[in-house]
DNA sequence: ATGCTCGTTGAGACT
DNA sequence: GAGTCTCAACGAGCA
């Protein structure tokens, strides 16, 4: 008796291209009867994950061209896009087009492992067979934590360690060279309809959302869902999505073997533009649509082939920064839900920041709803953090450096990686002291490459909590960029206010005189000296970002050309800057002197906080103050001295008050020691 | 133990 | 302009 000949669903995710896809192989070498190659969309990323429109745009872009490259194998494929969620569709799925086997690539995602882990059981139940292949990543994760001994890798040199245990980095699968027909795709069931409570992305959309409101879309093809049917906000993005692209983009990169050879992340300038310093390949590793081991042995093949002791080595050139997406991917799988949040985390310091976030007290996990569209919930303990974190986020900060990077992730949803450490050093650390989970959050809404397991590392790196502790090197908003570029092009551009600035107050331009400010079409002003009663007026930077980059050189309407002739407006410096250095590194030092983490069963029951008193973050001497008081942006700088009010109760004390500062000491004597 | 080096990407003064 | 040292000082790993 003959066995029946498989009948196959391939299960797209995060990995939506033809080459080197292990799972794929998987699938085919069942030759199977049928291979059905399907999208679900998954109302966790709809309504539940911060999304916005830019890696929307990046998302159907990788969709559409894994399609048409389907259906270039075979005419009667493609990639067929089904509205339901995974865990409501699979059962009735199976059943409608008896389905023997199940194949996917392996997440190890702390939300993925849960969907997918209970997807399996469906399929158990139904009878059918899950295969699973790893291909996300250079290493297995689950692997890369048992060779380490079981535990999160948080260094380069146990990820190095592990990797040597596991062995070859596997090379990669050519595509296939043709698909199997898909069998018959009629849907005889009713959908369902997940809920869209609470959706965390009612922001990114300005007309109706019906993802759910056909099961195979609106032309009942299956087709890509378009912006319409996303009811989403247009795209600001240059940059687009897809392994057609993706290929492309590699191979012109390794054709360059010098390039490829003797990079070195640490050297690539983050002010570089048109074109940038670094691949912009993340995105297409977040999305699959380039394998990260195609990536890895095109360079590394690159590097045996170059001059004899002149390529670059891990860490810094290119293969380098895939073992740190691993390292991070290692820290996730072995840490879960816990990796995307300090408390309960004990590999993340404790550290009391502003704007914490607020914790679930049964699940022990963040507040994921927000409703109102602002993902993870949190507490405003100062009312100034809040207005610095807001005008950090939208890019009138008055740091021309920090500002256009903000501006620039806004518009095109990627900045080069030193500019993330510049403005994630900026908001946590070395600026702001608020916490590294808001800006995590504003990443995972802009990035079009947001891994989350990257970002939430990065972050942690950036802030101190995990992965790096020098907190003491702190980057300066005025001379890091100066390293790379001492003319400005790179604020010219992004903050257009100040495109005719001299190059000498580019990065301080509170500095110029007012006859210079004049001359260059812009004055430097307190942002609350312009709103009405001193309430703080950021509508000018918070409105939306119309697609105007492709129509600004073609007609301008009306009132464009008014504004144009009138004097801009940018902001003074929301702090004096070394102040706040000052400020934020005594901060840190006294929260590793009590050395919590959040696993700490002291930050479980909030008392941790009494370690830390009201000055834990203020001003550290009277010579600080008084620096504040001689500082330019007269007025301004006063906010440092508020934070002092307690991290538990709310202000709701009108955002942008002046306020009397408290008497001061030092950290020191404040200080209860928990280490001996 | 205690001290040393090293760690993907600091700033600033100096040679 | 590139390299080197100091500033103040972190943890991990090693001898």
């Amino acid at each position: 008796m003959t066995k029946p000949k498989p009948r196959v669903i391939y299960w797209f995710r995060t990995d939506l291209r033809l080459h080197d896809s292990p799972a794929l192989k998987a699938a085919l070498d069942l030759e199977p009867e049928c291979l059905y190659p399907i999208w679900t969309w998954d109302p966790h990323y709809v309504y539940r994950a911060r999304v916005g429109p830019n890696r929307w745009q990046f998302l159907l872009d990788c969709q559409s061209d894994l399609s048409a490259s389907i259906t270039k194998l075979n005419k009667k494929s493609k990639l067929f896009v089904i509205r339901e969620s995974p865990t409501t569709l699979f059962p009735k799925l199976f059943k409608a087009w008896n389905i023997s086997h199940l194949v996917f690539e392996k997440d190890t995602d702390a939300y993925a492992r849960d969907r997918d882990n209970e997807v399996t059981e469906i399929a158990k139940k139904a009878g059918v067979q899950v295969i699973t292949k790893v291909g996300r990543t250079l290493y297995d994760p689950d692997e890369l934590v048992k060779q380490n001994h079981g535990k999160p890798t948080m260094s380069i040199s146990q990820v190095i360690k592990a990797g040597e245990q596991i062995g070859q980095i596997p090379r990669p699968i050519p595509a296939p060279a043709s698909l199997p027909d898909p069998g018959d795709t009629s849907l005889n069931f009713k959908q369902d309809h997940p809920s869209s409570e609470p959706d965390i992305n009612a922001p990114q959309r300005n007309s109706s959302d019906q993802s759910y409101a056909h099961l195979a879309g609106p032309q009942g093809d299956f087709s890509v869902p378009t912006y319409d049917e996303l009811g989403l906000k247009p795209s600001t993005t240059p940059h687009h999505g897809g392994e057609t692209a993706a290929l492309a983009a590699l191979d012109k990169i390794i054709s360059n073997t010098k390039y490829t050879a003797t990079f070195e992340k640490p050297s690539t300038a983050p002010t570089a533009f048109e074109p940038q310093s670094t691949t912009l390949l993340s995105p297409h590793l977040h999305f699959g649509s380039l394998s990260c081991r195609e990536f890895y042995w095109r360079a590394q093949d690159v590097v045996d082939n170059f001059k004899q002791g002149t390529a670059s080595h891990p860490p810094t050139s290119l293969t380098g920064q895939l073992l740190f997406r691993d390292m991070y991917f290692g820290a996730q799988a072995a840490l879960g839900h816990k990796f995307g949040q300090a408390y309960g985390n004990p590999s993340c310091r404790s550290v009391p920041w502003h704007l914490p976030s607020k914790v679930n007290e049964d699940t022990g996990l963040v507040v994921r709803d927000g409703g109102g569209g602002g993902g993870v919930e949190y507490s405003i303990d100062s009312s100034t953090a809040e207005t610095w974190f807001q005008r950090w986020k939208y890019g009138c900060t008055g740091f021309p450096w920090i500002d256009a990077l903000m501006r620039q992730l806004r518009q095109e949803g990627w900045i080069h990686h030193l500019g993330r450490h510049a403005v994630a050093c900026f908001l946590t650390r070395g600026g702001c002291y608020v916490d590294w989970e808001r800006g995590a959050a504003v990443f995972e809404e802009w990035l079009i490459d947001h891994e989350p397991a990257c970002n939430i590392g990065n972050w942690q790196w950036l802030s101190c909590t995990a992965f790096y502790a020098q907190f003491y090197r702190c980057y300066s908003p005025i001379s890091f960029p100066q390293k790379w570029d001492k003319d400005g092009a790179f604020v010219r551009k992004y903050v257009p206010e100040l495109a005719n600035f001299p190059a000498k107050y580019i990065y301080e331009p509170w500095k110029a005189p007012i006859a210079d400010q004049k001359a260059a079409g812009c004055l430097i002003k307190s942002i609350d000296e312009e709103g009405e009663d001193g309430e703080l007026d950021l509508s000018p930077w918070k409105k939306e970002i119309v697609a105007e980059k492709h129509e600004a050189n073609g007609a301008q309407n009306g009132d464009e050309k008014k504004e144009k002739e009138s004097m801009n407006i940018y902001p003074k410096p929301m702090f004096d800057f070394p102040s706040r250095r000052t400020t934020c590194i005594n901060a840190l030092k006294n929260a590793y002197r009590v050395g919590l983490y959040g696993n700490d069963q002291k930050v479980l029951d909030g008392t941790w906080r009494d370690l830390f008193p009201d000055e834990a973050e203020g001003p550290t001497s009277t010579a600080d103050v008084e620096a504040m008081h001689d500082a330019d942006a007269h007025g301004e700088f006063v906010h440092d001295a508020e934070g002092h009010e307690g991290l538990h109760e709310k202000d709701h004390s009108p955002v942008g008050r002046k306020r009397k500062e408290h008497g001061q000491g030092t950290l020191d004597g404040h200080v209860k020691r928990t280490k001996t």
